[in-house]
DNA sequence: AGATGTATGTGGTTATAACCACGCAATAGA
DNA sequence: TCTATTGCGTGGTTATAACCACATACATCT
């Protein structure tokens, strides 16, 4: 297993050569590889294992009976999904995940890691602890979602976002990982709805944008 | 300091009654209380600690300048609020913690606990398990209240929530910790339409409700 | 080049949720 | 008991987002 690409991730911070070999051993690390489009995880499914996108990047997204499609998160390389339901391995999914580019997958099987009595090995607390950390800043991730799909206007929702991409990023120029009508599905919005409320705000000089590049201008203000 | 109520809690689980007298100690463990209404965290704000709520409720609420309210979660008896920022102590919090009813609270103070390199005693690693449970089931909780939100139509949202309830709980008859207003900020919908489709629902037979009482009828399906 | 497919934008229509003003009932307080 | 307050519901109007049908641009493949 080539430790050298995953060293520096979140969830085998501060652990040794060692112990990231045996963490990787004692989670049955496996990787996997996956086109475009396939979904990885299905929801109504269960799992016992948490993926660490090693190459390319994948969608938490969840498809109603009615073809409606919702995206909670966007998780790109070095980023981390279904640790919530790795971890409680007997929790359906809701959501499924899907790749949103040809990617591969570091998979870490992780179910009922914290409630296993045998920790004695030095790996297993700080996995615990860093997952602890990755849990955590998942749930900023996803209450960040829930403020930007609150406001009752499109452009409401989209200052919002575009907003706290930028704050992130910390510039005024910047991509964002969706296409339009990711984009739409991450804010709840209708896609040609969207089109035109990005083309309004375009008029009233308050950002540029040319595909998925976004540019805040100086009027921009929330 | 009286361990017999909290002992059952999920964040003492597996503990011995000296482990957790340790950890109350070592947690800087103290009790206050607040009278309904009262904000006892501000959104802006930092902290180290995380609450308990011992008795009453609070809600997790956003408040934007226009005077909007957003309601994130309601956290009653028993349950945890805060424990992202808490561990996150530098995190400016993105929400308030408000008073639902009079009630009281037990602080812990978890800041950093998760970083701390002194895990030689017992109860740190347990209490960090513990609080991996919990901040796992916060994620399902806030994903939760995503799909709740995520239907355009105001009948679609209110069904999603009553469905999760009534599977909660286990039963078609039960209450609801919100009144019309809060229900309609948890929702994200305007009050007054809230009670149009509420109105509209009972007159096709779907449900019955009195208040915050509520009966899912025979016909009504997702 | 031509053909096919995918992403994005536009116009027009309609459904619907927000909004406002108000009424009514239940509750609490003096 | 009178009054204020609070919670809930209704009617009517308006703003706006969803929806549908289509146009345009751009990339890809043969």
């Amino acid at each position: 297993m080539d430790t050298d690409r995953i060293r520096n991730t979140v969830i085998f911070h501060g652990m040794s050569e060692r112990e990231i070999s045996d963490a990787l051993e004692g989670l049955n690390a496996v990787t996997k590889k996956y086109k475009k489009g396939t979904t990885i995880l299905h929801a109504g499914s269960t799992t016992k294992r948490m993926g660490l996108v090693l190459e390319g990047s994948v969608t938490i997204e969840n498809n109603d009976i009615w073809g409606n499609k919702t995206i909670l998160s966007h998780v790109g390389k070095n980023q981390f999904f279904a640790e919530t339901y790795g971890l409680l391995a007997d929790e359906p999914m809701l959501v499924d995940v899907v790749a949103n580019e040809d990617c591969q997958i570091l998979f870490l099987t992780i179910g009922f890691l914290h409630r296993s009595t045998r920790k004695q090995d030095a790996w297993t607390v700080k996995i615990m602890s860093n997952l602890l950390t990755i849990s955590t800043h998942k749930n900023l991730t996803l209450s960040g979602r829930s403020f930007h799909t609150a406001p009752k206007t499109i452009r409401g929702r989209v200052m919002s976002y575009l907003n706290s991409v930028s704050i992130q990023k910390g510039t005024t120029k910047f991509d964002i990982p969706f296409d339009r009508q990711q984009m739409a599905d991450y804010l709840n919005l209708e896609r040609t709805a969207l089109s035109k409320e990005l083309r309004k705000m375009k008029d009233d000089g308050l950002i540029d944008f040319h595909k998925n590049s976004f540019h805040l201008k100086e009027s921009f203000e929330l």
